[in-house]
DNA sequence: CATAAAATATACCAAACGGTATAATTGTGG
DNA sequence: CCACAATTATACCGTTTGGTATATTTTATG
């Protein structure tokens, strides 16, 4: 890794946080100079605007997640176990997700609609893979008779992926770990009685 | 009412559709002067800032849904059939809440964390009162013998609103309903197999 | 170790931001 | 219809915004 691409990274894992937290808009060059610990000057040697820096930043929050859940989800060998591996990934890191500002697919949905038409396609491309990513679990699980064949895998990613950023949405704006907690039984509870043979 | 609430009022209701869409930070006071037609300084006659402007736009937007969401529910008798209204209510009306930028307690939810903390309270109260009034529901429907005595209201109530606010914003963000009418389909179902007698 | 190239800091820019003092206008009660 | 008060428009303020030209420093290479 060359030396360019290193201070590169080294921005975009200082800028992802902020960009998390506070939004686009929100963020300002100012807040970016001082987390990053340098100057604007610097910076933009780097990256061509603050665009570039909000799309590289929300890739880099995503593949984080995507990581994180992809080494949940090997973990487990049943299917229903990875979808519950995969919800409860959610509630056992709320408070870290909670500290780094919510989950970064939600924030930057909200966040770029109507605003920043780039980023808002990038996140609606990542939704769709990560809703995919969950009907694929249940079309394997069938496959592999350990989900009831009459289960439907979109119905139930879509099911899924509300229930978590609902809550998380709820949880995160009350205080009140509860609701995220209630969900997240909810989708274990389908799991085990509608999904499992 | 006064001439002074009367433009109050008129403010109000221009901007609330552009905070809901834009932003708090996203929204800027020459966007408001466009929208109102008026010029800033007669703005700034009927309110102390953008920060007034802003919660006052919030409070206007979420009264427009309890008022509509009232006006649903009270149409219906049972306690089932008032639930399942109340969710029906977002999937019928989803092209228009999507033009005017989306749900707002989920926006403001998103949108003043970290940036807001008065807005965030508010929204944060908000959505307590949603939760709220889906808890009551179920618990009249139990006293009314309609709804199944070993359900869990608050269980319940969490798992509904986040199907609502999630299924909005993968519908909303990318651009197809059919997210969101899985979660609605999903409400019914839960409505009609686990609370209903 | 000299030197060219790459990366960073400094100092600045125009534009847009939220906000305000004041003048012009409009509405209103006598 | 006049006079006073309330409202709105104009013109401006200091600050911050994203961004850049240029000087300085650091890094890599022969």
């Amino acid at each position: 890794m060359s030396k360019a691409e290193e201070t590169r990274n080294y921005i975009i894992e200082k800028a992802a946080p902020i960009f998390n937290m506070h939004g686009y808009k929100g963020t300002t060059m100012s807040q970016l100079t001082e987390a990053i610990n340098m100057t604007k000057g610097a910076i933009y040697g780097n990256f061509a605007d603050k665009d570039e820096i909000a799309l590289a930043a929300f890739d880099y929050n995503f593949a984080e997640y995507t990581r994180q859940i992809a080494d949940v989800i090997r973990a487990q060998k049943n299917a229903c176990d990875k979808l519950i591996a995969f919800a409860s990934f959610y509630l056992d890191h709320f408070t870290e997700i909670s500290r780094k500002g919510g989950c970064p697919l939600l924030n930057a949905a909200i966040d770029s609609d109507n605003i920043h038409p780039p980023l808002k396609k990038r996140v609606s491309e990542a939704i769709e893979t990560w809703v995919r990513t969950v009907t694929k679990i249940v079309y394997n699980g069938i496959e592999h008779k350990q989900i009831n064949p009459n289960a439907r895998p979109e119905q139930f990613a879509s099911v899924f992926v509300s229930l978590i950023e609902g809550g998380i949405m709820l949880s995160k704006s009350t205080g009140k770990t509860i609701h995220l907690s209630r969900n997240i039984d909810q989708i274990i509870h389908l799991v085990n009685t509608e999904l499992r043979i």
